[in-house]
DNA sequence: AACGTCACG
DNA sequence: ACGTACGTGACGTTG
């Protein structure tokens, strides 16, 4: 028997679009979405090879006026149209079908179910056996024994189906297929506004189809007294008889559509391949491309496969001309002292052209001295900080770093990714993995150790080589395009000055390290764990019972059921048991305070003791985190292996922890950190006659904001109504909301938007600001820094509300945060220019984005203190004063 | 792997 | 009717 199949367009795209959103946000390399149109074709690939349809076509919702609107206005009045990232993606699923020559049907004045509905009835009179593929279970109706309507379902993230045919309705429901019409009839339906009985719901509906057969009969039967309903919800299905019979109407899939399809036109056809492949491409849908073979094509026809390296493989340097284009071949090392425990086992170097191979050898690192320490030799590679580690741990000092691949893309658009693969795809357009495919086919995870034999092994040190050496000619080749793409930006400067800079500090910041005195670090531990302990015992008193108290799930159980506190907030899963909300229960009951106390002592105790020990370096003694330059969306440093910018502060118990962090035997710390560099940026670049002012004149901003504010004279200022204006000037820095600010003061959302209102009213050329910067980025799509660090924001342009608001907060933010790192990375730069002129011995150790630390010896101090914050406040001249703090001491508690 | 929570600027 | 302040990273629990 021949098998029509036939796709719900709309119900498949929308579960695609959902189904891939978060884990994977597919683009195209101009950002244009297309997730949906991925997990689309993954559905229809995988349907057609399970069901081997002859004949197949997919139906869509068409615009313009429904049937339905026209018995009944509100017919999915209550619908709001679909995100645009998926809209837009649903002219490019229609464009792959066709190159298919699958058939698209649509209808005016027609929904897609009424189309699969009446190709199905067709289908059926034809012999063929039918599959309705739709995410819509109201497609049920239309089940028989030649029908089967197939839904995915989502199972533990995994994507199954199930199959509804006539007996398996019968099952599930107790009723004929045709039945669900006359249940919707009576239960309504809310997603397309179909009104129903009110007070009936599914459960009531079914039973009631079971016993009355039709919406028809049960009205007959209440009519010649045969029935045997009783109360309000007789009541209800008397006087709502007109409403059933509407949304009877609504809810039945007309299966008489009038189409002119024939069988032959649904055939299932060979692709326009050529035309599939160009989509695909556009798409950057490789798996795809390989799946269906049609690479061969690809090659011919774009010219962008690469042509086998000619790779020279040597022992000597060749002659490079004062510029290295390098990979370095690296291996796992678990070596407890190294600092990264990688070594470099190779180097591949990109020169004239050639690619130039060499293995570790006798005097292999005298050479890799010989050109890295070399300053007239410009360096070009990727993650050039991690490479400064890996040769200083040889003892060998990276001269002249001039360009890394990874900084460059970043600097192009912060907010990619910044694999070697990736970045080669968005700039070169070339797909590393299917050039790599050639020298072999293993893998990573399907190598087992136990079939090492020799084979494996030659293969697998082909494939180090040919993607090593694949490496060093792309770095070459991003250099030159990644450059002219950042002049074209108008960003060449700032990656040149900043950014490329900044690679040395944050890697020298890495090998510097931070001393921690491990006794002190344990006696602090021993405090906290012992009243951890004490802290337990009392809660699980108080609860009457056991349990894991780091479980939010239990607590959530304890609190709200079992000890029937007042929930106050949920999550997606549950309670919430956050601070906010222990907070204003701790009246109801004393747990609480011995659970703030435990939130408290657990986090310092698991993050800070036991979560700092392991990083501890045996031979340095110190913490060496890892400072990173291409994470975060506006340009800020982010630290990680432990993160060292959040270390305690806030609270004096946290703080304490501070004290474990010491300068060297004979230095001291010299730290610095800027006054309210975020504001004085935004005073710069909004130029607002009153900020500017203020700061100017040596002001408290924070009480001027208070006074213009609460219209109160500066002098009257109380302290509650300073700090109410510092969370507003916060709130501004942040891109505006009233409820945030609401949410912060625990005020009313009103009463906050009118001191935002009356902050904008005053601070007018702050106003102005705001509403040009996101006028501009609506504009352009990005924003910029002062010193044109650009962030792209697509979530302007989204249908949604709630990201649309994120994306205007973000517009507003990251040229005040962004700038204010780039003065930052200047500043740092400065002074280790400063301590290398002068031939100092001052280490840099820490950044925490408004604060850095340096390691002086005595001897060097006053010097060093004066040097840093000159940097610090000369980084740049705005048109408001920029101030540094500067502290000294023998610890990082006392540095305040 | 995702979520909730909490540490920092 | 909806439901959030911006930018990060780490830990423990749970599915």
């Amino acid at each position: 028997m021949d098998k029509l199949l036939l796709i719900d367009g709309n119900s498949i795209m929308n579960r695609a679009f959902y189904g891939i959103m978060g884990s994977k946000m597919l683009t195209t390399k101009d950002g244009k979405y297309t997730n949906a149109v991925y997990g689309f074709l993954a559905i229809l690939f995988n349907i057609i090879e399970d069901i081997k349809p002859q004949y197949i076509a997919v139906a869509f919702d068409m615009k313009g006026k429904l049937k339905r609107k026209e018995i009944f206005e509100e017919y999915k009045a209550n619908r709001h149209g679909m995100p645009e990232e998926l809209a837009e993606q649903m002219p490019v699923i229609k464009d792959v079908l066709r190159a298919m020559n699958i058939d698209i049907i649509e209808k005016e004045g027609y929904e897609g179910d009424d189309i699969l509905g009446t190709l199905a009835k067709y289908g059926e009179e034809q012999d063929l056996e039918v599959t309705i593929l739709s995410g819509d279970r109201d497609t049920f109706q239309l089940a028989s024994d030649n029908i089967t309507i197939r839904i995915p379902r989502t199972k533990a993230g995994k994507t199954e189906t199930e199959d509804y045919n006539r007996a398996k309705v019968l099952q599930e429901y107790g009723l004929e297929p045709e039945q669900l019409i006359e249940v919707k009839a009576l239960q309504g339906d809310t997603s397309d506004n179909i009104p129903g009985i009110p007070g009936i719901g599914p459960k009531t509906a079914i039973s009631l189809i079971q016993k009355y057969h039709t919406v028809k009969e049960l009205y007959e039967k209440i009519e010649s007294g045969e029935d045997d309903l009783k109360g309000k919800q007789k009541e209800n299905i008397v006087n709502n008889k007109e409403m059933a019979e509407l949304s009877r109407v609504l809810g039945e899939i007309d299966t008489k559509v009038p189409l002119e399809d024939t069988l032959e036109n649904l055939k299932l056809e060979e692709w326009d391949k050529p035309k599939v492949l160009e989509i695909f491409e556009e798409l950057r849908f490789n798996r795809y491309i390989d799946k269906f073979g049609l690479r061969e094509i690809s090659s011919i026809k774009t010219g962008k496969s690469r042509e086998d390296l000619e790779i020279i493989e040597t022992t000597e340097i060749p002659e490079l001309n004062g510029k290295l284009y390098y990979y370095l071949q690296l291996s796992e090392n678990e070596k407890t002292e190294l600092i990264i425990k990688k070594e470099i086992t190779g180097i591949s170097i990109c020169s004239e052209n050639k690619i130039y191979y060499i293995l570790k050898h006798e005097g292999f690192e005298n050479k890799l001295k010989q050109i890295f320490e070399d300053e007239k030799i410009e360096k070009y590679g990727y993650d050039l900080a991690e490479d400064y580690i890996l040769l200083k741990q040889l003892g060998i000092t990276m001269k002249n770093i001039t360009y890394d691949a990874k900084v460059a893309a970043y600097v192009l658009n912060p907010t990619s990714k910044f694999t070697i693969d990736v970045i080669a795809r968005d700039y070169l357009e070339i797909d590393n993995e299917e050039y790599l495919q050639k020298f072999g086919n293993t893998p990573k995870e399907e190598q087992t150790s136990l079939f090492d034999s020799d084979n494996t092994n030659i293969e697998q040190k082909t494939i180090e080589k040919e993607t090593n050496c694949l490496y060093a000619k792309e770095i070459y080749e991003l250099a030159q395009v990644t450059i002219q793409k950042l002049k074209e930006t108008e960003a060449l400067e700032l990656f040149n000055k900043i950014d490329m800079p900044t690679v040395e500090v944050l890697a020298e910041m890495q090998w510097n390290g931070m001393y921690l005195d491990l006794q002190e670090l344990e006696d602090y531990g021993q405090k906290l764990k012992s009243r951890l302990e004490v802290l337990t015992q009392e809660i699980y008193d108080l609860c009457g019972e056991e349990f894991n108290i780091n479980s939010t799930k239990q607590l959530g159980e304890i609190l709200f059921e079992k000890l029937k506190l007042p929930a106050v907030k949920k999550t997606k899963s549950g309670y919430s048991t956050d601070v906010d909300v222990l907070e204003k229960l701790i009246e109801e009951h004393p747990v609480i305070e011995k659970l703030l106390e435990y939130r408290q002592l657990m986090k310092l105790n698991s993050t800070y003791v036991e979560g700092l020990k392991p990083y501890i370096n045996p031979q340095t003694k110190r913490i060496h985190s890892f400072f990173h330059q291409t994470i975060t969306a506006t340009g800020r440093i982010s630290s990680t292996e432990p993160n060292l910018q959040n270390i305690p502060t806030r609270f004096e118990l946290g703080k304490q922890l501070r004290k474990v962090f010491k300068p060297a035997n004979g230095s001291l710390y010299i730290d610095a950190d800027y006054s309210q560099i975020e504001l004085r940026v935004l005073a710069h670049i909004s130029n607002d006659e009153h900020m500017v002012e203020a700061f100017k004149n040596g002001q408290d901003i924070h009480k001027q904001a208070a006074s213009k504010v609460f219209n109160t004279p500066l002098e009257e200022v109380t302290k509650e109504q300073r700090s109410a204006a510092k969370a507003v000037n916060f709130g501004i820095v942040y891109g505006i909301s009233d409820f945030g600010l609401a949410g912060q003061l625990g005020i009313g959302r009103k009463k906050a938007k009118q001191y935002i209102d009356q902050y904008l009213e005053l601070y007018s050329g702050i106003k102005q600001f705001m509403t040009d910067v996101v006028e501009k980025a609506k504009e352009t799509g990005y924003v910029e820094t002062l010193f044109k660090r650009r962030r792209y924001i697509q979530e302007l342009k989204s249908s949604n509300y709630m990201v649309r608001q994120f994306g205007q907060r973000a517009a507003m933010n990251t040229p005040i945060q962004g700038t204010a790192a780039d003065i930052m990375k200047i500043a740092m730069i400065n002074v280790l220019k400063e301590l290398k002129s002068r031939n100092l011995k001052t280490k840099i150790v820490l950044q925490v984005h408004d604060e850095m630390m340096l390691e002086a010896p005595l001897e060097e101090v006053e010097e060093v203190k004066e040097l840093l914050k000159d940097c610090m406040e000369s980084a740049i001249t705005l048109n408001v004063p920029l101030i540094a703090e500067v502290g000294e001491a023998t610890n990082w508690y006392d540095c305040k």
